[in-house]
DNA sequence: CTAAGTTTTAGAGCGTGGTCGAAGTCAACC
DNA sequence: GGTTGACTTCGACCACGCTCTAAAACTTAG
């Protein structure tokens, strides 16, 4: 479960942010920020200034974004690693893209059904116990002889 | 993404089943079933032959099978030992059995919304490649200015 | 100019959830 | 009784995705 930045973005100065700024805005942390660059995610470097630091452009927020949405679905760093890198090899691959991204959100469907399947356990236990507990019923939830629907 | 057992059960003998078989039921390893034993995820803990190896009832099939519906839903294994405390405890605690159910049943549609809502971001990213595709307008994707919305 | 606060790097460390290996025991069949 | 093969325990190991540390360099306010 993730903090969804919502609100109206506020507009990115023509210097850039500070790595501490982008991490409030992306809401990662900045170990986070510079784990993502090591490790390949992102497509170009960021500006730098003279003395070094990383000066975070509007650009390169909404890459972290996509970045966030894509892990926060599930996707593993390699595979974003791939996108980047498919990006960042410029044009002319824009099939591989849309494959990695289709197939990415075919398994997120899948992952959906399935804790929507599983939940459905979940839910019929829920109920039992509410209805028993309701019924001031709850000491037939645990049967020595071992019924299954209680435990 | 879990391979859901889906089949009719086969009856369990009265003599129970081997380790391998209750692996092979249940679609958990059987490195994996000793695991949650240490980690305290089992009620009661597993009959055993006077040798000294596991034989598995119908009842502790059922509950594996609820410990695996927890987890595929993302119950940490923590949560899923507070779980079997509270039924080996015995009658009593329902209320909290209840609470810890319910709460986690939330967090899993809390968890499906998000998926859903970040799914939708990389949903209209499929159709702007797929659109540009068809259109025979990839080249148009990647463009050095920046325009996010293909990358 | 100085002091305080940020950011830099490389690398180590951590929490989670298994997964595996070694050495020994048990069961089954010939 | 001997040989396979499954099973036992226990501790080590692994993949993943961060998260933190240390020491040095940069930036800014006063």
């Amino acid at each position: 479960m993730v903090e969804v930045n919502q609100q109206l973005p506020e507009p990115v100065p023509e210097t850039g942010l500070s790595i501490a700024e982008a991490a409030r805005r992306t809401g990662v942390s900045t170990h986070t920020l510079r784990y993502y660059e090591r490790a390949g995610l992102v497509v170009t470097p960021v500006d730098r200034t003279h003395g070094g630091r990383r000066r975070y452009r509007e650009f390169d927020l909404e890459w972290i974004t996509i970045c966030t949405r894509l892990r926060a679905t599930g996707m593993p760093i390699k595979g974003i690693r791939r996108y980047a890198e498919l990006v960042a090899a410029g044009r002319g691959n824009e099939d591989e893209r849309l494959d990695l991204l289709e197939s990415h959100h075919d398994q997120v469907l899948a992952k959906i059904a399935e804790l929507q399947e599983n939940l459905k356990l979940i839910a019929r236990k829920v109920d039992v116990y509410r209805g028993r507990l309701a019924a001031g019923d709850a000491d037939q939830l645990w049967v020595p002889n071992r019924t299954p629907a209680a435990r």
